[in-house]
DNA sequence: AATGAATGAGCTTTCATTCAT
DNA sequence: TATGAATGAAAGCTCATTCAT
């Protein structure tokens, strides 16, 4: 039983000292830059010491890496969880675009780091890689299929790829930039349409 | 008289050290970004005093924003250059496709410092505007016309102008990694399929 | 009771662990210095927590003290151990000097220790100076015992004890960079000569 | 002219912050240790900003090696003016006795911190060897010169020289404990037949 | 006795900027 | 114009020590 004098708020095991640093690392990141944001900064803002920060990441490079890490792992299941067999190759196509323009609405924060920093120094060329591969790798493979069944026209793949990422990032703008067009069918096929068209065989 | 891609910019007398200072700064910004890269380091490898690159620009912020303008209206007379009269519109919009890539192929460091800073938060929100605007307003023009003439979809603008950036970025990321592919008449072709096939109406 | 080269000493359960810490103490200090040495470094290469460090020494200049002190008395139950009766005072100071000699080559680690600590400020004087007297104490009485019989030079005490000190430590440094030269009589007996002929009466 | 209101005081060249950043890490780092001693604290006592320190000196370990080559040429020089030709070998090694005890006496900061530092792993070893060499090398020379004469005794050459250092510690370390004994002859005379003694053949 | 996450003061070093020359 | 020594606030990081378990 707790009392108004005695709550029991500060009793949950505060493990997760660990998430409040990367949640507040990620929000000072995206609005003040990297190197804008200080350590100092994140470990107040997140309500723990500065040594307590270098206790869980042992430097701030290694900070971003995990932050960078841990997102893209979600937006990766984000696309998994939503992956349904069945219907045709377009119908994946659209299914894929639209859930992860839905995670980016959902995660706009997210989103804004992805942008950020994925394609920053910032972060090791090694790491970025194969947190892009993961996901692009299943995109070409569909890119690929699209092309043999002659739905999908014939450009050099590693082109249409990074076509494809930029008018993903481009829509994803767009729709962070008006909240309130995300959820407008008519905004959100018009997205599709153009990067469907633009991949199609003619 | 300035026109639209060529506002009047103040012109001050371009001495040896004040370009050797922005030659500097362009590269080192760009392989070292904005925080990573000092003044004194700035100073020193484009050969001059600490105190002369305080000389010529105040701070460090107003450095970063004469490069940006700079850079932005070297490339927007590059566009301006190539404009020839005559023609359909498709082959008006290709002009202007391949001119831009043209110029990123000729100026990949710019190109990436465009990339680098183009939205980032360290130049102040009203320069990109008014450099993005100046380059995009000419584009919504051309898209407009397009969609009377019934040559382009009717999508909503913003969105289009979003989506052409997102190409444009995506197909110089893609030339600027495969320099030898610049030359190739099929990639370049490619690239310009993609985009005008994204646009045109059906 | 206790003698003089071995007062009464707390006799402290010498646990696994804190035996290891007061090695892998040692063995830092030495190489490190005090002050490039943490507290967290040697608890991890002793195996131990750092809690468990601190369980034991409730301070880091508690743990140093308790080396030097430890490493005192082994120094001072060496040279007790190899004191024989009878003699003359010759024999017994060349006695002494070599055990002190042998003890140094057998424990090269624990002689830096003393060389590095035994005159820094690391150590609180009063401890320094209570374990310098109760070994060089025996020497005063060895010299004046010597001044009575006119075997030794009548230059004054002090003097003297540190001179014999200084001899000392030159001797073992030499052994210790040079260990093959340890076990060679001539460099040896050398080194004693050296020391004798500085004390003895012309 | 100069009035009690406008002293020429501050009036001449401070080109020795440097020096005054010198003179207080010299201090400093012999009363309270390497480690024990801030940059800050130096450049605060020095009566200069934190800045200034790392502009002339661009580490820690700089300064101090700086430091140390300063002095130790500093005690170069002493000793190499008051070496006089003629007399016989005994009169010259009491010349650089003495001269070196003088030294230490009329520098007891300065000798402290050889004491505490040519030996300490703080300096690298290339320049301490290098340091102690371009003194100790005279001193070989010396000795041989004596084995030739049959003045001194002929013992290893590696081992004499480090029992003259040791010795000449020792007299230091006294003299500098019992400074109104410095100027005593009795004391003086007896620190050096100590040494000679130990030296000369028999 | 033993653990190790948490703390925060303190450290060395950097750097944009100033100013006397 | 040009210089570069000087500045001092602020940064990233360390570390002896504590304490709940």
């Amino acid at each position: 039983m707790t009392t108004l004098l005695s709550p029991n708020v500060e009793h949950k095991p505060m493990t997760d000292k660990r998430q409040a640093i990367l949640d507040t690392a990620l929000s000072l990141f995206v609005s003040q830059g990297f190197h804008g944001t200080s350590t100092a900064s994140i470990a107040k803002q997140a309500g723990v010491a500065t040594g307590t920060l270098f206790h869980h990441f042992p430097t701030k490079e290694v900070l971003m890496e995990s932050l960078f890490l841990t997102i893209k792992q979600e937006f990766a299941n984000a696309l998994l969880l939503n992956i349904k067999e069945g219907g045709d190759l377009k119908e994946h196509a659209e299914q894929l675009w639209q859930s992860a323009i839905d995670w980016s609405i959902d995660n706009p924060i997210k989103q804004l780091f992805f942008q950020q920093y994925s394609m920053s120094p910032m972060i090791a060329a090694s790491i970025r890689e194969q947190a892009m591969n993961s996901i692009l790798g299943f995109i070409a493979q569909l890119i690929q299929k699209g092309q043999l069944m002659g739905l999908i026209s014939h450009y050099p793949i590693e082109l249409m790829l990074e076509n494809c990422h930029g008018q993903y990032l481009a829509a994803t703008r767009y729709f962070i930039d008006n909240p309130e067009l995300g959820k407008d069918k008519h905004h959100r096929d018009a997205s599709f349409a153009l990067f469907w068209k633009a991949l199609r065989a003619d």
